[in-house]
DNA sequence: CTGTATCCACTAGGATACTG
DNA sequence: CAGTATCCTAGTGGATACAG
């Protein structure tokens, strides 16, 4: 898609920076913790306390420092409620429900491969 | 799937395993060079200095890091060519190969939802 | 060319304590 | 309950040098 032309400055600088941005979203996003909260959150609207008990040997840190890194790509909704003690629930946004594909297409890919990766490894530590 | 018995214990233990095996695959393969490395041996085989070449960025050292760990779990092949200088070529295994739909898809999503995620940054920066 | 090893700076990330 | 801040250690990853 878009023809270049002959000189394309603009354009080249464009690409350049769109790219440089999707590798930026990539590293943010590629990273274990933010696909275990996303596929959690894929099934339904959880509260902090919630996720922290799901997504299994998350720190405190990792858990708020994830989310604010995913809210801030617009991946998730942050919806604080102002009672006390506090309520706060963290729901997939659309951009992050279609990310959501993808992971289950990853878990799916590990049920799948399972056995193979098991024999590959034990082929390969010997 | 596996409908549970009525101790169970076998089969218990065989998901847990599965499991923690699961999250060990999930931890290896879901980091950003992993992914770049799939995305661009689904075009071609590679040597390893096209690769280098190729994934900008990446230091020598993560480059065998991260191979020798997909060649471990299986998703890419190791051929060397015993010439001087060696040659050695790395290609995506059929299990490769499916994981690199995944990671299509996510490049997929990255440029759909690019400037989604742009304007929500600019907007949470502010 | 490909790969290993060593050194070193840096940051990721856990534990803890403290606020609203 | 949710979040921030501080400290501190272990591991990550770059640069460099060297070997096959």
């Amino acid at each position: 898609m878009g023809t270049k032309q002959f000189s394309g400055l603009p354009e080249d600088a464009d690409l350049a920076r769109a790219d440089s941005l999707a590798r930026e979203i990539f590293a943010d996003v590629a990273n274990k913790w933010a696909f275990l909260i996303i596929e959690f959150l894929g099934e339904r609207t959880l509260r902090f306390s919630e996720l922290r008990d799901e997504v299994e040997g998350i720190s405190h840190k990792m858990l708020t420092q994830n989310l604010r890194m995913l809210e801030r790509n617009g991946l998730v909704e942050r919806d604080v409620h102002p009672t006390v003690p506090p309520r706060v629930e963290y729901t997939l946004t659309e951009a992050g429900q279609a990310l959501r594909a993808t992971v289950d297409g990853m878990c799916g890919w590990t049920r799948q491969y399972l056995g193979h990766i098991e024999s590959s490894r034990d082929r390969f530590d010997a």
